[in-house]
DNA sequence: GCGGGGAGTGTGGTCCAACCACAGTCTAGA
DNA sequence: TCTAGACTGTGGTTGGACCACACTCCCCGC
């Protein structure tokens, strides 16, 4: 077993036990190297190997954010791994577009009216009412949809949803330039969004489920998705 | 930005251009130091974190299977973030078998009949008649759910699923200790398999997802899921 | 000419010692 | 009392050194 694995490992093991939770700090580089008997470069590899999967963040300096502390950010990881993989043409953009439609469609069903998310999705709906650029509007679309995703209180679906979106995010950016009148397709992007809501208001899973499926596949027909996967 | 960003962000330059593929070689460290003038330590951090994702693959020594290669191994990326974030316990285990169903069997209604992976996970299946202990059969079992997800020809939900399944492999190992009795949750179980697989043969996807999330749901209630989340 | 063994080469793995930039804290001086 | 500088501790980066490994090549003996 590799040096840095064996810090891995520890670490791992720190949060397992509970010794090391959210907040946390973990002990600064060269204390750590000492403690396990290993080089400082070891440590810094298995550090750096955390933070790439959310689960801490280093800090320079000193004061209350400074060191490395333990974060909770699953969709950094996945987001960057799927990321990833899409460039290597391993994973193929249709299957990411078909898994965030079953995600959030079962999301969709899953909402619960009461949620404060929902409450959020719709303020960020009155923002994209009164918004002027593509590139804000989409900013405040996938907001929009990962509060959706919340809304449905689990999660690992939330965080598989916002690594699929950041994973496909730049192919979605040059998707745009396809759209043959970007105004009318944000005025029905933004009514399809408020029927959604009103059927989850509605407490109509099944219809909420349906429109958003409808909504996802319908945007990526009309921006020519498989012309250039 | 840190110097291993920028290595990182080279390396998936050129998996994005194709001009590094599937199977090929990253240049020597000591190389591709010297040509993106940085130190060999942050070559090296950026390495290890893609191998972490399961992007990269660093090898000793010479000859083929030496040097640092291109592979693609998502699952491994997405198993270790999930693993991670399930010991800070910042993704519950209820989640993650909920959303092990919702993948599951999505992929159920979807496995063509005709798909070689079916014919492996009915291979898998002889398999587990003829098996004898707790552990063989499990690992059959994982194999028979992987290959039955194959089956939905869609990388990227096979790929959540076995991350998924990763994620919670020791927490289902100690879950088998809660069953009173197991040959007959074994004899019970493979009985199930059965039933998916021909509820697939039959093109009835609507019944084959129904009976793989009663499968997974009756397995996890049965050991006592929730005594311990 | 042929076969085997040792030297050579190139790979990642690990460690060390130093230096830098940064940010908060402490202290000495105005 | 206030402020400017020194101090301390953090991660960030670098260069160099050495190791283990695995293949390759060449020389030597047969």
């Amino acid at each position: 077993m590799r040096t840095h694995q064996l810090v891995l490992q520890w670490i791992e093991g720190q949060l397992s036990s509970g010794q090391l939770a959210l907040g946390g700090r973990l002990p600064a580089e060269r204390a750590l190297a000492e403690q396990l008997q290993v080089s400082r470069t070891s440590v810094r590899e298995a550090i750096r190997v955390l933070e790439a999967m959310g689960v801490l963040r280093a800090g320079v300096g000193s004061g209350p954010d400074a060191g490395t502390v333990v974060i909770a950010d699953p969709t950094a990881a996945l987001g960057s791994a799927l990321r990833l993989h899409v460039a290597t043409s391993h994973l193929p953009v249709k299957d990411i577009v078909e898994t965030r439609v079953l995600l959030e469609s079962w999301a969709a069903s899953r909402a619960r009216p009461e949620s404060p998310a929902l409450a959020e999705a719709a303020r960020l709906l009155e923002q994209m009412d009164g918004c002027a650029g593509t590139e804000a509007f989409l900013a405040l679309d996938v907001r929009f949809h990962l509060a959706l995703a919340d809304a449905a209180g689990n999660a690992v679906v939330s965080a598989m949803m916002g690594s699929l979106r950041e994973a496909i995010q730049d192919y979605a950016g040059r998707l745009t330039g396809n759209l043959p009148d970007w105004d009318s397709t944000a005025a029905r992007l933004r009514a399809e969004h408020r029927g959604i809501l009103a059927a989850i208001a509605s407490h109509d899973g099944g219809r909420a489920a349906q429109l958003v499926a409808d909504h996802i596949e319908g945007y990526y027909r009309e921006a020519g998705l498989g012309s250039g996967a």
